[in-house]
DNA sequence: TTAGATGTAAGTAAAATAGTGACAAGGTAG
DNA sequence: CTACCTTGTCACTATTTTACTTACATCTAA
């Protein structure tokens, strides 16, 4: 799953918005996808350590304050992939180039994708709850 | 097409590295794909100007140095999704995380977006034929 | 005219993603 | 302890993307 990330990034903006526990079928309701999505993804996020749930009894929790929540801590945690960029599979090795791109292209995607990333690693949860409780701009 | 962007950068490689032109069916040898690909992509970079090509001959070529091409160039031509991270679709309107969130996500995906792009903006075609015909290290 | 190249449309195959049903495991209230 | 609800997971189906291929019109050059 890919908006796998986005969904996640949902989950724990309702939680941090929320007074009380949420079940998965609450946030389900708001995500707009079925329960199953949810537990799933919110099984990752307890893998990583962001929050806790407990089997059996509804609702989860965040395990530390959003502001301690880097949107990179999510994007790992949720499993997005590696590079976004995707070099192509069958280069012809026999050909200087064809065994040459690959290294030189996956130099460049990290390269990228660092960039990315540190730009998702200075945003919080709480700058995000913040957006989405502000009126329209 | 995901991996239309890296075989886009194979393709004015092969050009950079080539002493002569290089027709659809040989270009097709090196990056391990149908002739027909390539010359979808081909015709995606000579719309962008990055490349000439005339039908019925073969051979395309650069329509300027190689230094003077970035891969955001190659980027943008290649018809690459304008953000690689993508927002969930359904999220519930009538709850305001769901109301929000698509608006917050955007824009801090657009952020990252624009840091990625950044990265590639300051890489040219030179640099990665030259990686390219490195030693492996 | 003939051979070979590009440009493009159309269609098929394969793979990634999304969505759903079922059920065991655990918890809580009565 | 029983009934009912919730989480965690597996397995399966459907939908969408992506990849690959065939076919052929168009054009060039010898």
């Amino acid at each position: 799953m890919n908006s796998q990330y986005s969904i996640a990034v949902h989950i724990l903006t309702l939680l941090d918005s929320s007074s009380g526990p949420m079940g998965s079928a609450e946030i389900a309701a708001s995500v707009g996808v079925n329960p199953v999505v949810i537990r799933t993804v919110t099984g990752l996020l307890r893998k990583a350590g962001l929050l806790t749930t407990q089997r059996g009894v509804a609702g989860a929790q965040l395990t530390r304050r959003a502001d301690q929540i880097s949107l990179l801590d999510v994007y790992r945690a949720a499993q997005a992939p590696d590079s976004v960029l995707k070099v192509h599979q069958h280069p012809n090795l026999a050909c200087p180039v064809g065994a040459g791109i690959q290294r030189a292209l996956d130099e460049v995607y990290g390269q990228a994708q660092a960039a990315l990333e540190s730009r998702l690693a200075e945003v919080t949860l709480s700058d995000i709850t913040r957006a989405v409780h502000q009126p329209a701009s």
